[in-house]
DNA sequence: CTCTTACAGTTCTATATAGAAGTATAGTTA
DNA sequence: TAACTATACTTCTATATAGAACTGTAAGAG
């Protein structure tokens, strides 16, 4: 019988939930896998059944689970990478929603403005991977990218070929460097065009962009990636719920 | 013992909740009202008390309850009024976050346009309430309001002072008309100012502004306000965790 | 009057158990 | 081979029960 981690004074379940978190965050569990029974992991942690189950639902509300009627219980696979949809209209030339392709502009090592240093959590004159890109939809520019990487997480991201790179970097940084992207926090602000990227989208200087700001964090919530890209306002819609 | 709605082929826990989210529909349990206890819930409509606790998660995390440990389970009282601060910074002369004042334009029964008919599901052809306002911030005006509503469910509007209209219309509609707003749509834009919002508002001719269309629904789900409101895009802001 | 204590009522945690319902696979039959 | 059947395994639904933890109120002590 393995122990519960965190707090004794917790309920048993939050203890658990917190448990079967850390062997997804140790990579015991990757996305894709299928976790023990839920009778199973009641008897492997001695709980009971119904506890089990609680710490499972806890997860799955969290979004590192899934569950399957009959199938089994999988940790999720995380799939935001092109959540750039939730915030553009793109369609292609034939109609059809499509993952922008990606043309890389460039790919150094600098230093990071304070921001990023800031939001990467890395010292402000340490090193990181500075990357350019550009987003098009049927060879029209939509977006345009800033991105910072740590080097010390995905360090490794420079010496994969650029033609190995395709338009989804997160399968990338998993595959290469072993890092996966859980979760991000995004910021939206509206700017007027600066020049240099007018040119890039082919819009007028001075039109308005919107500005999105994406920290990205993996599963022990440590910054993978810091990202900030810009497309025409003109295509910009967003559609959320409140109660 | 009461019945169950709902399909007799779906669980008993999903029926009791739809159950229980019809008596708030209907108005026989009112935002801050008590509910029974669980063991009372489990009694009343014929199930376990584990059945009738997991309708009540359900409802809760639907957003319809809250519950709290010994005090008992309340109907939720919706308050989503100044969402604006989900989307624009807003701080008062003295730095502090406060409610942007409301000055009334205009007030009249007009025929709305096709799509604001079609927001509001009425006739085409038919009369609506529309309003006009500025909300302001320390005498500075930062958003400009259009706004329909429904003469069938909201007519008595038309009847309140003007002096009794507050900053916040909700509860107004909630007080004078017995119409609760339990939630609502939003989809964000961007425009170039039109020379009349623009004086409005006092910001430059063709300056981007944000453009956010809401239709606010009561607990049936019926459409009970239409509301466009305009507001510079240098204010605005907007996080998000995605994962 | 003020503070403490006891108590009733509530939600929350935890256990135990049984069967329904869905899925995948191995085996059987035509 | 192709279709059906049996079976084992999974999650899901539902019940029953006991006590912990928290809240508000009433009774009692000082």
């Amino acid at each position: 019988m393995a122990g519960l981690k965190g707090d004794a004074r917790l309920p048993r379940y939050q203890r658990l939930a917190e448990t079967l978190r850390q062997e997804v965050v140790g990579r015991r569990w990757k996305p894709g896998d299928r976790l023990p029974s839920e009778n199973d992991i009641a008897e492997i942690y001695g709980v009971a059944p119904g506890t089990a189950r609680q710490a499972l639902a806890q997860l799955v509300t969290d979004g590192l689970l899934e569950r399957a009627h009959g199938r089994g219980t999988f940790v999720r696979r995380p799939s935001f990478d092109s959540s750039l949809f939730r915030f553009f209209r793109f369609w292609g030339p034939d109609g059809v929603r499509s993952v922008p392709e990606s043309r890389i502009l460039r790919r150094v090592v600098a230093s990071p403005p304070k921001v990023v240093a800031r939001a990467l959590q890395i010292p402000d004159d340490s090193d990181a991977i500075n990357m350019s890109r550009l987003r098009l939809i049927g060879g029209a520019p939509v977006v345009a990218e800033e991105i910072w990487l740590p080097m010390h997480r995905l360090g490794k991201f420079l010496e994969v070929e650029e033609q190995d790179i395709g338009p989804l970097l997160y399968p990338v940084y998993d595959r290469v460097c072993g890092e996966i992207v859980a979760r991000a926090e995004e910021a939206l602000t509206v700017e007027c065009v600066a020049p240099e990227t007018a040119r890039l989208l082919r819009i007028e200087v001075g039109a308005p962009v919107i500005v999105i700001e994406r920290l990205a964090r993996g599963y022990d919530d440590a910054p993978l990636e810091w990202r900030r890209s810009r497309g025409a306002a003109d295509r910009f819609h967003y559609h959320t719920e409140i109660r």
